[in-house]
DNA sequence: CCCCAGATGTAAACACAGATAACATCATTC
DNA sequence: GAATGATGTTATCTGTGTTTACATCTGGGG
C-alpha cells in the first residue's frame, strides 16, 4: 500500500542523508500521512488510533508532527496539491483555446475538476473547505503565489480572448464564477438532493449559465 | 434572548406539569443551549466546560441531552430556525411583488438575509453548513416540509410572474441561484479576500448576475 | 400533613484523547 | 568502534465524553 522509494542501494556506499529509510518502522511520517489520507473522516481522526494502527506507539507520531493539528495541516496541504494538479490537467496550458468552443471546453473542464474532486475525495474536501476553510486559510498564506484559483480567471480571460464574452473579465466576474462552482460543489458534497445529478451535466449547466451571465453585463 | 412561552399562570393553581422551572439551577437545558449559542466556536465546545461554566456538574447536562452530539443538534435546530425567520422577514409574504423591480428587490433581500446570517452568526453558520452540512442533513429530515429553501424558488417564480424572466423557473434555475449565493456566503465565511466587499454590494452583484443568467436560457 | 415518585443534580469512576518527559535503540559518521 | 542524533517506547499528565450509583429537591396523593 505504501510506496517506499525502493532503496536503490546497489551495494554499499549509501547515504540517504536524512531520509530515514529503514528505521524501526520504515518511514513513519509518510505512513501516517498515507493512513490519514485514506481515512473516511480525516478531521475525526485520532492520533492514537492512527499510530497503533501502524503498529507504533502514540508518542512516536510526535517525532514527526508537532501536534495533531500539524499532521492535519500537512494532509490538507497534500490534498490541496492534488486539487491543484487536477486543475492543471484540466486547464491544459499547452493547448490554448483557438476559438470560443475550445475556451468554453476549458472552462467546463475546470468546473468538472472541481466537482470531481469533491466527489472523489470527500474527506479531503471536508478537511480543506469544511471548517469554513480554516485549513484553506492557514494554507493559502503558505502556498505558491501561483494559486489554484488563478486557473479560473485565466479560463475567463480565454473566454474573452476568443470572443465569447465581450468584456475582459473583472475580479467580480471571477468571484461570481467561483462562488457558483464552489457552492455547487459544497451542496453536492453535502448530498443536497438537487445537486446529485451526473457531474458532467451539472458542470455543463453551471458553466453555460455563468457564461450566459458574463455575456451582457457592463 | 430566548422566548419562553410565558406561562400564563394567572395566580395560584400552578402546575407547570414538567417545565422544571426553579429547580436547583433554574432551567439548565435552556442555559446550556444559550451558552452554546453564545460560544465563538460551537463545534469545539466541551460539555464539561459548558457545565462547569454554569456552575454545574458535567453529568448534570446528561439529564437534558443524551449526548454532546444531541446538544449540538439542538443548537443547530435553533440556528436553522433563526435563519428561516430571517428568510421569512426578507421574503415578506404579505407584500407580493407587483412589478419586476419589486420582484428583484425581494430576491435581493433574500440573498442579503443569507449573507447577513453568515456574517452575524459565523459560529452557527459553521455548525449548520460546516461539516459539509452534516447537521443540515440531519435536520432537514426533521424540519417542516416548508423548508427554508422554498423561499428561493418562490422568489424566482416572482421574477417570472412579473416578466423579468421569460420562462417559469426550473429546479435547475433554483439550484444555480442557490449555488451561487451559498458559495458566496461560504467564501465570505471563509474570509476569502475577494468576497469581503460590503454585503449589500455583493448581494446586488450576485442577484443581478443570476437574473441575467436566467433571462435567456431555454 | 407527610411521604412517595420522579425530576434534577452530585460524586466517582471508566475509557479514550492529546501531549510531554525520560529513557532505550538504531544508523550513520568521525 | 564509540559518539551522536534521529527515532521509537514507557509512563504519566490533563482534559473529555459518558455511565453508574447516590443525594436532593419538587409536587401531588394517601
Amino acid at each position: 500500500m505504501l510506496e517506499v522509494p525502493a532503496p536503490p542501494k546497489s551495494r554499499a556506499r549509501q547515504k540517504p542523508v536524512s531520509v530515514a529509510r529503514g528505521f524501526h518502522h520504515g518511514n513513519l511520517r509518510q505512513a501516517l500521512l498515507d493512513a490519514a489520507l485514506a481515512a473516511p473522516d480525516i478531521e475525526g481522526l485520532s492520533l492514537r488510533q492512527l499510530a497503533t494502527g501502524l503498529g507504533v506507539t502514540p508518542a512516536a507520531a510526535y517525532r514527526h508532527f508537532a501536534s495533531r493539528e500539524d499532521l492535519l495541516l500537512e494532509v490538507a496541504r497534500i490534498g490541496f496539491t492534488r486539487l491543484e494538479s487536477r486543475f492543471a490537467g484540466a486547464f491544459d496550458i499547452s493547448w490554448p483555446p483557438e476559438d470560443g468552443s475550445e475556451a468554453k471546453a476549458r472552462f467546463h473542464r475546470l468546473a468538472c475538476a472541481y466537482l470531481q474532486f469533491a466527489d472523489d475525495e470527500p474527506a479531503l474536501w471536508r478537511l480543506i473547505f469544511g471548517a469554513q476553510g480554516a485549513a484553506y486559510r492557514a494554507l493559502s498564506s503558505v502556498l505558491d503565489r501561483r494559486n489554484s484559483y488563478d486557473y479560473l480567471p485565466a479560463a475567463l480571460l480565454g473566454l474573452h480572448r476568443t470572443g465569447v464574452v465581450p468584456h475582459p473579465p473583472s475580479e467580480r466576474d471571477a468571484l461570481f464564477a467561483w462562488s457558483a462552482v464552489h457552492g455547487a460543489a459544497s451542496l453536492r458534497a453535502g448530498r443536497v438532493p438537487g445537486a446529485l445529478m451526473p457531474m458532467e451535466e451539472l458542470a455543463r449547466d453551471l458553466t453555460s449559465r455563468i457564461v450566459q451571465s458574463l455575456r451582457s453585463l457592463p
